[in-house]
DNA sequence: GAAACACAGACTAGATCGCTCCGCGTTTCA
DNA sequence: TGAAACGCGGAGCGATCTAGTCTGTGTTTC
């Protein structure tokens, strides 16, 4: 994939789902199965929203995981590095220090502080991380309220309802099903 | 590596010797020989500058490389196009057409436009972008040659001219060295 | 005490990256 | 005239990363 991996969007898009259901913990799996991805990978993703405080976790049968705070606190920077971790866009190699001219005699001049192409690189770096730290999940679920019907969101707490339904139910109708 | 690779860093260091020596075509190998990095490697990156239309190459013995117009007028993200190619910052898989609770039957709103997520990302990219083009190589070189000494430049110029001397007494004593 | 949860770690298939090697056509020059 | 130095394209290779799976362990509910 891209700079930007597979986990972000599946992540900032299980974090919306949060938003929409703030009452309700969700399960790493229910947030999956309401997705259509796979499970497993959802499981991998949480633990480092969680170590970067995003969201909060709650162990046990009912456990699952809420928003740590406010949408309207939370920008899409935050969930990048909690899901990328520390992923330069440039990685400099240092190639000015191996020049043949200088021949082994590398001049203090030559090295001294970062490369001004390397520079450049970061700049575009800082405009993108700004840019990414400029857009909250609030924002984000304010853009998608605007296109959802009403009765969207009663949807979706009837299917998260459901789920815990068919939990019970399973439970009574144990090896039958 | 990093979304922006290793091409990168070694083509626009490439593109700043040739910034510094105009009058002369640069081979592939004269460049990396000059900077101590793969020869082979320069070599592939070369066509790419070239088919973008920043090199104007010339085929034969005494053949090589050079800038096909001012360093003024060549950007950073000139290059980074050039050598990375269509390569987006974020790949959106859309996601957010499998949700469970549509069960199937996908309605219009969900998958109209580009999705919220995808465009705050595609904004990002596009800071990035303004970013790097924004810089040119005549920026860079400014930069370089503020930090080098006058020196510097004879210097480059003799070890391009010490390169041709090089063949031509190779051919000269074939077959002793 | 079983089921549903979080979480850590090993593992795999496939893609990409940095790089090499080879062959072909072109140009120069002894 | 032919060898050497060029550009250029394509095949291939090892290392690394990505997306995803599969354990296993500990915790909470019912
Ligand atoms: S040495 Fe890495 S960008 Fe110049
Ligand atoms: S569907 Fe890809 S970012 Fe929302």
């Amino acid at each position: 994939m891209a700079h930007l991996t597979a986990g972000v969007e599946y992540g900032i898009h299980c974090l919306l789902w949060l938003a929409l259901e703030r009452d309700t913990s969700l399960s790493s799996r229910d947030l999956a199965d309401l997705q259509g991805v796979s499970p497993s990978f959802v499981a991998k993703l949480f633990p480092k929203l969680e170590k970067a405080g995003i969201v909060v976790a709650s162990n046990g049968l009912r456990g699952g995981y809420r928003l740590a705070r406010s949408a309207a606190r939370i920008t899409l920077l935050d969930v990048v590095d909690a899901i990328e971790g520390p992923k330069p866009l440039f990685d400099c190699q240092e190639i000015r220090g191996r020049c043949a001219v200088f021949d082994g005699a590398l001049p203090r001049w030559a090295t001294n502080g970062v490369c001004a192409i390397h520079a450049a690189m970061l700049r575009a770096e800082q405009a993108m991380r700004e840019s990414l730290a400029a857009t909250t999940l609030a924002d984000i679920a304010d853009t998608v309220g605007r296109k959802a019907p009403a009765s969207f969101s009663q949807a979706v707490t009837a299917w998260v309802g459901g789920r815990t339904d068919a939990r019970s139910a399973r439970r009574g109708t144990r090896g039958r099903g």
